[in-house]
DNA sequence: ATTAAAATATGACAAGTATCATACTTTAGT
DNA sequence: ACTAAAGTATGATACTTGTCATATTTTAAT
């Protein structure tokens, strides 16, 4: 983990800074950022670690989780390029979750109280950050509704599309995000052992193709029709 | 279901807009306000209604919950006099969720158009909504961390936990909210059988007291401790 | 390239939960 | 107060899922 320096002007992550339109404030905005680059696997905050500031995703993937006893945590979201991250610490005095990256990642810090009372002197991005509030909240409550009424196999496929639809696919429908079986059951609710075999369900099915940790998606519409269930997340 | 007229002023409610200074603003929302009174088990919208006004509950208790398969609803909360309703149509075109009274209730409805106006051009009450919405992220991320990692008993002692929580109790500890089976068990992530059995075992143990429909709380500690796995609601 | 450690796949089994059936209780309307 | 309808309690059973054990594969370090 160190600390380098990243120009918002040169940045091509789309980030809620990004619709601040006064240069004036732009500059202002870039004399208090701070750049954080990690490795994949490290951890960037903890439950219960006091809030200090408020993050953008440069670049990278970062899994938000709660941590349960006997190591089983529960993935709340994957974040990537351009999302907001620790926003959940606006309101309270310590993280609520953990973060940790995936991949190497770079984030962009402001202080807490800085971004505070920006957002109080800037009600375009405070409205715009309500909204992504709200969008959040419906997804949430989707997955809510998800881990209280699907079952396995549809838990499983819902986790699939959720991945396909937030990080997508290269040409050859491979997704473009490598996940741990454990890091899979952690968001769908589940365990490591079923997802292995759900997912080997899907492959014997062709809807999959397993190679090494990567999963390439060939029937879209049939896993859409499995989790067809539930509300799906976007 | 019909309309009357109800006066800010002369509401105990605490509701966002109490957060208003200026006078003449409060004349202006009052302008736009209506106000609807309606009778228990009504519904007041449904999952895929245009949304045409945010709300404010002013007396009463509403659930707010989506729709499944074969009549299973997915309860995601339960509001009272002062809580908002129907915000997350703020970013949507149609409604998500649906809601309905489970007691006799009156709710303050505002035009979204207006309401968007209005928060564009009031920052503070803007950003006292957008504290809001975190606060609310916050209870809808341990709903889904509690769905996917508790069992049965420990849900519906958290449910019950929540309930005393949101709704509290008389002096005889008896909860000032009373539902039926179907709606706990809407609410835990269960089946309304598994609520009567834990209930009645809940019971046996001297935790609670069944009464009817009424549910009194002897042990609140004690369940506490049942659901300690999970993390709190607030 | 080799090897140890980690991760994954998979079958057998146990535990937990949903479903079903039925008896009982409560509610609401006459 | 009476009655039908709705809601609740509870036991039996079947199904789903988690757990455990073990074999296999993959990864990463030498």
């Amino acid at each position: 983990m160190n600390r380098q320096r990243l120009l918002c002007a040169d940045c091509k992550a789309p980030c809620l800074m990004k619709e601040i339109n006064d240069p004036e404030a732009v500059k202002i905005v870039e004399e208090k950022k701070t750049t954080l680059v990690c490795s994949k696997n490290q951890k960037i905050f903890h439950e219960d670690m006091p809030v200090n500031s408020i993050s953008f995703i440069h670049s990278g993937i970062i899994k938000v989780y709660k941590t349960g006893i006997n190591g089983k945590n529960h993935i709340i979201r994957f974040s990537k390029t351009g999302d907001i991250l620790g926003h959940r610490g606006l309101n309270t005095k310590y993280y609520p979750v953990s973060a940790s990256t995936i991949e190497d990642s770079s984030i962009c810090l402001f202080p807490k109280d800085f971004f505070i009372t920006f957002l109080e002197n800037n009600s375009r991005v405070a409205f715009k950050l309500l909204l992504f509030f709200s969008k959040e909240l419906e997804n949430s409550e989707i997955m809510q509704f998800n881990l209280a009424q699907m079952n396995v196999r549809e838990k499983v496929a819902e986790t699939l599309l959720y991945l396909n639809t937030t990080f997508g696919t290269d040409k050859n429908n491979r997704l473009n995000i490598t996940l741990s079986r454990q890091d899979l059951s952690d968001y769908a609710g589940t365990t490591k052992e079923q997802v292995s075999k759900i997912l080997s369900e899907f492959q014997s099915e062709n809807l999959i193709l397993l190679d090494k940790k990567d999963i390439i998606i060939n029937e879209l519409n049939e896993l859409k029709k499995i989790a067809s269930f539930g509300v799906h997340l976007s």
